[in-house]
DNA sequence: ACGGTCTAAAGTGTATACAGTTGCGCATAC
DNA sequence: GTATGCGCAACTGTATACACTTTAGACCGT
């Protein structure tokens, strides 16, 4: 074996498995899981390159890697069982997502967004959904705050056994699960891939925004697609990412310093 | 030679060049080539990827790929005298962009938006957008000001010299210039991206919304920015792409019904 | 003893080789 | 003459091989 391929299966893998999961699965399996998604049956063909994305952004999203791992090709490779031919793709599909970033003949890195990176997608989720939810309101059906409440309920749940992967999951689910009453794909999937950036960003920067906090906001917003106010929704979605945003900017912390000595 | 590959260089290429072009470039090389973006001297990673990537994109934006067209791998690598290893990547950034679609097993072709696909999209860039002009009122500049005009008067040239392409790119460009003003990276690639579907929309659905409309519209949209008139210029913003996306509606047209048949 | 340079190992980037699948054409039977 | 089945050619998907870059460790010079 000229390089350090040989192991049987895998050694001292840090848990990168693919779990079922409670039945949300929307965040960590939305970014990339469009581009080669179909076929059932047959060949199955990004199915390799897709349990490997699909793995390694829900491995990224729940804290089990941290910002600026290196993650070696031929390591992936050998906990997979498949040739770095593989690995390398769905290594391209995460830089698209801004997972992960590449640095040229130095490898993949897990991204380490900065605070102005941050600014930017919050400030862009604040256009997106309070259009959003201000449209939903003159649409939205019963079923669907049914829905929404039971939603709800599910986050409580979550924030009360503090189940903090569970939570951040559910939480997260919440603004995809608005854009899909919208009946539009496109929509869910931006926001999808945004909000994958925002698990990342919060981690990064410990949001102090507690679960509590968010799920109450999220009761508010609700309320008021439950009232069809338009315009109380939406102010109290820019309001909530608002929240949200502020109470990680508080503190530039110990990730980004040790990224700054890096430099 | 096992395959097809034999020739010296080029054989009856469709024109995939790499033009310089007029000091806009923005469409055509926004959605792809931020992944491998950096480097300047030594290795130039993504080099040979992304020229491949900016070569198909602006032959698809320009026409001169129609909707459906098959990319065989081996074709592609030989006009680009690279391996199926490096055009096998791009073409994995396209899909991505939803510029083509890959069916497993069967290999690429230039995306065929639906209708639906594109209401969706104009959905979200009316959400995007009213609120990003919205926004810009309050902060823009009379440098900016000054800028807007002067893009519309090279759309205005444009439009006057029936410059088909650079009247198309133009039109879209006004539009990521708007984002790039609120110094919202994360917004102008996310529109540039939308953009570059519009672009393969419009050209699907043959767009009867004549460029001197859109043109007229754009300078409504600047005045009621110059006047700082936030409400004005998002109302203003939303009628434009209602408007330019009536004008697809409309005609379900030629390529559609080919494909249909194809079904 | 400390700093610089050289060398070797590891890892990425690209090309090639191989295996499996799809699709098309031809031949044969009805 | 048409329809159906078989076989071959082309192409995609994956693995492997090779070249070049980066990096870390050792050795030498100051």
């Amino acid at each position: 074996m000229a390089r350090s391929r040989a192991q049987p299966k895998a050694i001292e893998r840090p848990d990168l498995s693919v779990k079922p999961r409670v039945p949300s699965a929307t965040v960590a399996a939305t970014p990339s899981q469009r581009a080669t998604a179909g076929r059932v049956g047959g060949a199955a063909v990004g199915g390799s390159t897709q349990r490997i994305v699909t793995s390694i952004t829900e491995a990224i999203v729940e804290r089990r890697l941290m910002p600026g791992t290196k993650l070696a090709e031929q390591q992936i490779a050998d906990l997979f069982t498949v040739s770095r031919t593989v690995v390398r793709q769905a290594l391209n599909q995460l830089s698209r997502d801004r997972l992960i970033t590449l640095s040229p003949a130095r490898g993949a890195f897990v991204a380490e967004p900065s605070i102005e990176e941050a600014r930017q997608v919050f400030e862009v989720r604040k256009m997106i959904e309070s259009s959003m939810v201000h449209q939903l309101c003159a649409v939205v059906t019963p079923q669907q705050v049914v829905q929404l409440r039971q939603h709800l309920s599910h986050e409580h749940e979550a924030v009360m056994r503090v189940d903090v992967a569970g939570r951040t999951r559910l939480l997260a689910d919440f603004h995809v699960t608005l854009a899909r009453m919208l009946d539009n794909e496109v929509l869910a999937q931006l926001l999808a891939d945004l909000l994958a950036r925002c698990s990342l960003i919060a981690l990064m920067y410990q949001s102090s925004h507690s679960a509590v906090h968010s799920a109450a906001e999220h009761v508010a917003i609700v309320e008021a697609i439950e009232r069809q106010d338009g315009r109380a929704a939406a102010r109290l979605m820019e309001k909530h990412l608002g929240n949200v945003e502020c109470s990680l900017q508080m503190q530039p912390r110990a990730s980004d310093l040790a990224a700054a000595l890096r430099m």
